[in-house]
DNA sequence: TCCTTAAAATGACCGTGGTCACTTTATGTA
DNA sequence: TACATAAAGTGACCACGGTCATTTTAAGGA
């Protein structure tokens, strides 16, 4: 069985694609993003858009998946939180895009733990990325401002819990408007503070 | 404007709907259950379902809730938790309905804050009602073996946070294969235990 | 019992995601 | 340059969720 290296033409095909879907998304929402009108956009068939993306939703995620990782490295990138609060805000900018549209949302959620290990799926991995990262940070502060008692991977585990918690509230009409970050931070006080 | 009360025939209807539609589900899972089907054995034309139901995810939504609200009654019926593992045992059953099906749990995710106050849907106010009893068996224990620094409230929605994140893991292949109770105990501990 | 009116149900139809047998194009080899 | 082979792309087609103008049925009044 032998198998070749793509040619150019199809990683300038998957390129197309990939550039008039998010033209589209950006000027329609995701909700309204159809396949057809894909397709048209990149000038070729509907056959060829499935024989890139397995279906629509992947090429969704990977569109999602690209935004995440581009914030999130710009908040690696900038300086750590020095107390709890800090790391609510710190992830404001990620955890607006993951909540900015219901759909996406959505398929976040979907795909947050798609898969295996070995995946091309971003979304999953940029959980896993900001684990790390959240990781890092709260064994820096642990025996200062955030709680030692507990594994750091565990606090940044249950940070996501309820960032994704916080996020969905938003959704629901029963909680009055509040940002996400002032939804989380009463979460977070409880959940890092060291205890007395 | 005069509007009457539904008339018998379309209770029946509705009826066979929901019967039909558990019996397809409990054969061939969420994932396969198709709207003609459903109307095929009820006896009734496609435009009848979508009459009764805005879409097929209402539906599934349907017998979804009402099976939670089954377990979550036994579970309100059977005696309280005396610590803090107590917790994740006593929710077991939900928790492992929650988890039982991909689709199902979508769902679930999508429908647990669904619309406003005033709704029908089964789901939304499943959560509200798990609120509502966990709080209560925080509040017994609160000043004992769970810690009483933090309100009740903020105390069971975290606890549904971790639920969530503990289910959400089960379908990650990322980990190995543990139960979602056994996944969500060192959550609780260092959620719940009281400060030092 | 007949008539009127609104509820209930119908099924042909549509939109769009997804499939697959086939055609076209590129690449390595002689 | 010609040929063989596999990659890349194609578009008619299908599956299935969802719509709506139309028909059927039930309920109440004269």
């Amino acid at each position: 069985m032998e198998t070749r290296a793509p040619q150019k033409r199809r990683v300038k095909t998957r390129q197309n694609l990939i550039a008039a879907a998010k033209e589209i998304a950006a000027e329609t929402g995701f909700a309204a993003l159809r396949v057809e009108d894909v397709v048209a956009r990149a000038g070729v068939a509907k056959g060829t858009f499935f024989s890139h993306f397995d279906d629509k939703d992947r090429l969704l995620a990977l569109l999602i998946g690209e935004e995440m990782e581009t914030i999130l490295s710009e908040i690696a990138a900038s300086p750590p939180p020095d107390d709890i609060d800090g790391f609510a805000t710190s992830f404001a900018p990620l955890l607006e895009y993951m909540g900015h549209d219901r759909l996406a949302f959505d398929v976040i959620l979907r795909f947050s733990g798609a898969a295996a290990i070995e995946t091309t799926e971003l979304i999953s991995l940029n959980f896993l990325h900001q684990i790390e990262l959240l990781v890092v940070w709260i064994k820096r502060l642990q025996g200062g401002a955030v709680r030692d008692d507990v594994d750091a991977m565990l606090l940044a585990e249950g940070f996501q819990a309820f960032a994704i918690q916080a996020i969905a509230l938003k959704f629901c009409a029963l909680h009055d408007a509040a940002s996400i970050t002032e939804r989380l931070i009463p979460y977070l006080r409880a959940w890092l503070a060291p205890p007395k």
